[in-house]
DNA sequence: TTAGAATATTATAATATTCTAATATGTTAC
DNA sequence: GTAACATATTAGAATATTATAATATTCTAA
């Protein structure tokens, strides 16, 4: 028994995938393990990752402005944290899978 | 206390990224999406995307030869599953994350 | 205010991805 | 065999992504 995909179902899968992109990328996937970790600043990422500064902040921008990251100042530094929770969820999720202890 | 990602850390982000770029597409995340609902035909796939049979086929073909799913031939169809069960977890936790009920 | 460090932005060449159209292959029924 | 259907493959234009280099901005300390 075949039912079409529902118009929900069709949006969601949009929506997901769009969050997905952004995790489907090494670099991208790395920031966000350690941010998983805790709040991380710029600096901290590029030692952590071994990316420029520029692919760092870049990286960061792009998650930030899908609202998948966000950040703070403190004093001198920027210092960036996981925003949406859902993400959250998925890097847990990814580390079940992919990490096994 | 910030440590320098670990080799297994970069290997891991690497392999995962590399399958979620595979979901982390409208087209190839339906699919998976109704693979996870069970065996379909490349047909049904057709029918149930919404999408030409050529995108179809070569989505499958490119999930198909990174592990993701594999087939076998039904009389004169050729039926697709989820063959790797990490793909099928995350699908799962991707239902959860992004379809709230 | 100036120097220097941290971060952001912009431009761009190199590369990869996506979709469509055309064609090829394989299967069944007759 | 041939017709008709199901699937796979190939080629290619359009588009998107990535990483680097260069430059701009923002903050702190002196």
């Amino acid at each position: 028994m075949l039912r079409k995909a529902s118009g929900a179902m069709l949006g969601r899968c949009e929506s997901a995938a769009r969050s997905l992109k952004l995790l489907a990328h090494p670099q991208r996937l790395r920031i966000l393990c350690h941010l998983a970790d805790g709040e991380k600043t710029v600096r901290d990422l590029e030692a952590l990752c071994g990316a420029s500064q520029s692919l760092v902040s870049q990286s960061l921008a792009r998650m930030r402005s899908e609202g998948l990251v966000a950040c703070r100042r403190r004093g001198q530094f920027v210092a960036y944290h996981i925003e949406d929770p859902r993400i959250l969820k998925l890097i847990v999720s990814l580390h079940e899978v992919f990490c096994p202890s």
